[in-house]
DNA sequence: GTGGTCTAGACCACC
DNA sequence: GTGGTCTAGACCACA
């Protein structure tokens, strides 16, 4: 796992849980793998896992059993999808936007490239 | 000029005078605000223009002439656009699309979306 | 640590990083020295230092682990030479070759000094 | 003409003044170029052409008759050799000879090189 | 603990 | 006037 400069490295943790979820790879309810082995997998301070899982566990879609571990919430991808396309489309889209005027990229172009994208990372059927 | 927060100051400034040579308000080659001017007009200290400054002509899309001040490249246009156009693809789209994937956003919405935003924003004519 | 005045105070720190690397007191790979703790023990200003590293970071002689420090890269060793092969090529040879010629100073003469020179400097054996 | 970055503009010129009696292109006790064709010449600011020639005045290299202009005096050439002798050896060599020793460059290669650079720029007999 | 950014203000050399 | 450098010290996010 790498990981994007300039955007906090729990974020990006707690961004890949999310997707984890949202591709249905972790079932709803289900514990989640420890802080601990998560940190030595990814390489990364077992300080800024637990990080990423608090800030998960703030927002309700993961929940902490003492002792036990961190379990998924039943409504977790209603959270989940909820959470990031508001802030995706009020932060992220204007300033692609922007981008793509300035850089005069087309949305013929943006579509070719949707689709190379998909046919790369998600074809896994 | 209002900052965002979560981005440095100086790179906010540094991609403003990009803006400014991309819709051609500068001329390639003219002589830009100096630092402190700048520093003045936007309220934030001439260390922080300076930097931005500092970055920019970095990646040669200004130059300095000893004691004149800064100076537009003949090729910024091109610079700009390269630099831009790499960071956008490479870092912003692979994220935009990944969450247009995930949340269920399809090409067309995207298309609408990006024609009211042109609308609104651009369409000085 | 004194430093030369007619040279900023952040480039001779730069420089003396580049001098343990390649004199091989700092391994590869290894993390240097903290911006603190070096601006404590050499009496600078944090931020001096901050930009020599900064600086080195540009040039992909260091890199930063976000929170940890920063670390000599792999092939550090080979950058160094190779910018400072160029930059001693081109700026200064010349000059020194032209103020040979000038003042009429024999290859000889350079020669015999330079026997001195490590002698005095560098027999470390 | 153009110039060395790292070193002040009006230094380059007063360096260039000497160079010029060094190679006796220019006559003791001749009247020198006057500030504002030199400076027309090398495309800079009278200002700077005058900082040098004043330079020079204090070195007692060249002298002003006011209303005529400047001109080399009887002496020049030995306290232009004196002065840059002394410069040279104590400032340029050591950090020559450094960077010899740390970048591996033998004397061998500094003479080779030497020959080339006096046949390049000196052969015009 | 680490680095990153910013302000305030000073001093300097240079054009 | 211009930019370049440095100090002093603050605050912040991050690991």
């Amino acid at each position: 796992m790498d990981f994007r400069e300039g955007q906090a490295i729990y974020l990006q943790i707690a961004e890949y849980v999310c997707e984890q979820i949202l591709l249905k790879q972790w079932p709803l309810g289900s514990k989640i793998i420890s802080i601990r082995d998560l940190a030595i997998a990814i390489e990364v301070n077992p300080n800024t896992v637990q990080r990423a899982y608090d800030f998960l566990q703030q927002h309700e879609i993961i929940t902490n059993k003492r002792g036990v571990g961190y379990f998924i919430e039943a409504n977790a991808i209603q959270l989940v999808i909820a959470f990031r396309k508001e802030q995706f489309i009020e932060n992220e889209l204007s300033v692609v936007f922007r981008n793509m005027y300035l850089l005069n990229i087309s949305t013929e172009e943006i579509e070719t490239r949707y689709k190379k994208f998909i046919e790369q990372n998600f074809k896994e059927k």
